[in-house]
RNA sequence: UGGCCUAUAGUAUAAUGGUAGUACGACAGAUUUUGGUUCUGUUCGUCUUGGUUCGAAUCCAGGUAGGCCAACCA
């Protein structure tokens, strides 16, 4: 049990509270706020929270942070009890901070009571001004000096819906010549005349983030509460809140947020793309949405281990997605059955192949040594796939040419003896021959071939459409780039090949299953498949080192 | 030009005053019935200037660079 893996920083203050018995057991929370779907930036902070949990026998509650109602909706509730489930995490209690506005009301009595809460008649523009600048102190306006009794008062008719959006705020009296603007009399109570998703129209006051955010924490006793940096001007305020109401002293503690090349990590980006129609959903392919890389196939253990790999520290980072398709290739390199597909066919005929067919047996998956194996049929006429034959081969192509020979996988070593063309030029057919000594499995040949290609009988091929995806925006990265994010959009991310040739054993379909489209790249059935029409995603290619070889000369 | 956070290879991330390491990438090679996988090797780094110390990526001070903060968003 030599656990070499050196600890993140936050690991490191929970096993310093652990030792010194600040606390005797921990507890987490994973607060999304349910106005959009869970990217991958997410899964960084659902793999921290339950994973330190997981790692020092502590629990993790899902608390959905619902204090603003005019952008939360239930679809967005269940999308991410979906991904967070699908990830493989158990959450503890599922909870939400609107169960919590009844206590936050009270919360915010004591303040008043207590002549630290006032209610402020201003417009927000003229709060705003008043708030001063970094460099220049706020100033405190009439309405701070309102009593305790006209304060309760008002701030009761705010929850008896007396007013209108906006006429009245409740604000926190705490220092206006803060260096720290958010403690520059922050607002805590805004009136919002609207239809929550869970208490309805019970409420016409909702609590802003920095007074119920915190105040969850501590009434579900969290002990860690792990937010991104963006967060770390809101900790003074975080705890003064909590001194001043005398509760559970929960801390908070900020990481770095993910970000990644090719792609952007805001949910209101996200949100356009999807309303301006750029992609097909939140679960586009495409999308760097946990729903959206479950449907191109990418699996659970693989954004695990990518956020293992990535680590937890405080700097800004930009990780490169290839490290993400790495993960993705591992998991699928190990579980993916093998199949074989043509793309783009050149007809091959076998001339002194004589027999109707010959079943060959080939492995499903040549990493698991004790892998089952399918049968494919082989006969007189097949398809390669078009760039597997050159005329005119460069160096090292070790593919088919005329007079070359290449091995037709889990088949026969055949050579290429003619190539037909129609009257334009085009190739049309190759002729070729086989080596009947050559057989898969019982090669007498002694004949060596570099190459092996992936085949399909022409008489037996099976079809389905096949979408293959590229990267969303055609830029590093998006988020420093100038202008509209949009105008960096990979017009070609997305191409359809809508008939592929592939062996029969592909329509033994099975949904959870994921496939290697042999040299092709991995393959996952899309939820838009019926039984008349399958759709493949292309989840990742395979490394391809020959393409970047031909790229070089 | 107020406050706060950060700075280690191309990208991430370790080293917690004592040999700068790991992963991905790149490059080279071996193996291979997937130009996949696997294996081996190579390349490349402590922002800067001082200070403390026998010894500094680490501690201190100044500088520089990047990020965050002035929503009735979270």
């Amino acid at each position: 049990m030599s656990e070499e893996k050196s600890l993140n920083f936050i690991e490191e203050i929970i096993e310093k509270d652990l030792q010194d018995g600040k606390h005797e057991t921990i507890l987490t929370r994973f607060p999304p706020e349910p106005n959009g779907y869970l990217h991958i930036g997410h899964a960084k902070s659902i793999c921290l929270n339950f994973g330190l949990a997981l790692k020092y026998n502590g629990k993790t509650n899902l608390r959905f942070d619902d204090t603003n109602p005019v952008t939360e909706e239930t679809e967005y509730v269940e999308s991410i009890k979906e991904d967070i489930n699908w990830l493989g995490f158990k959450w503890t209690n599922e909870f939400y901070a609107s169960d919590y506005f009844d206590k936050l009301y009270e919360f915010a009595i004591i303040l008043i009571k207590k002549g630290l809460a006032y209610v402020d008649d201003s417009s927000s523009e003229e709060i705003a001004q008043q708030k001063g600048t970094p460099t220049i102190p706020g100033i405190r306006n009439r309405f701070s000096e309102r009593d305790i009794e006209e304060n309760v008062k008002l701030f009761t008719e705010m929850k008896d819906g007396k007013y209108v959006d906006g006429e009245k705020v409740l604000r926190a009296k705490v220092d206006m010549s803060s260096p720290n603007m958010h403690m520059r009399d922050p607002i805590i109570y805004r009136i919002k005349h609207a239809h929550h998703h869970r208490t309805g129209n019970k409420w016409c006051i909702y609590p802003m983030y920095d007074f119920a955010h915190g105040q969850s924490d501590s009434i579900e006793n969290i002990t860690h509460s792990i937010c991104t940096l963006e967060f770390i001007p809101h900790r003074e305020l975080y705890n003064w809140l909590i001194q001043q109401l005398a509760i559970f002293p929960s801390q908070q503690y900020e990481f770095a947020r993910l970000n990644m090349t090719y792609t952007v990590m805001s949910k209101r980006k996200l949100l356009q793309l999807v309303n301006e129609k750029h992609v097909v959903g939140w679960d586009d392919p495409r999308m760097p949405t946990i729903s959206g890389m479950r449907r191109r196939g990418y699996g659970a253990a693989a954004l695990r281990d990518f956020c293992d790999k990535i680590g937890i520290a405080k700097r800004e980072n930009l990780i490169d997605i290839g490290l993400l398709e790495f993960c993705v290739r591992e998991e699928l390199n190990k579980t993916a059955l093998r199949r074989m597909v043509v793309f783009n066919p050149l007809k091959i005929t076998i001339t002194n192949f004589n027999k109707e067919e010959e079943m060959v047996s080939i492995e499903d998956n040549p990493e698991d040594p004790n892998s089952t194996h399918r049968m494919v049929p082989f006969s007189k006429e097949i398809y390669i796939e078009q760039e597997d034959f050159m005329e005119i081969p460069p160096k090292k192509f070790f593919r088919l040419y005329p007079g070359g020979r290449v091995r037709l996988k889990g088949a026969y070593i055949i050579e290429c003896n003619e190539v037909v063309k129609d009257n334009e030029g085009n190739i049309t057919e190759l002729q070729c021959s086989y080596l009947p000594e050559s057989k898969s499995g019982n090669d007498t040949s002694g004949i060596h071939v570099k190459g092996t290609l992936h085949w399909v009988s022409k008489a037996h091929a099976v079809h389905a459409e096949v979408k293959l995806f590229d990267r969303l925006f055609h830029i590093e990265n998006v988020a420093e780039a100038e202008g509209d994010f949009k105008d960096h959009i990979n017009p070609n991310s997305l191409q359809i090949i809508e008939k592929v040739y592939a062996e029969p054993a592909l329509l033994d379909i099975d949904i959870q299953k994921k496939y290697q489209f042999l040299r092709k790249g991995y393959f996952c059935i899309d939820k838009d498949s019926t039984k008349e029409k399958l759709i493949f995603n292309r989840t990742v290619t395979l490394k391809d080192t020959w393409a970047k070889e031909v790229k070089k000369n």
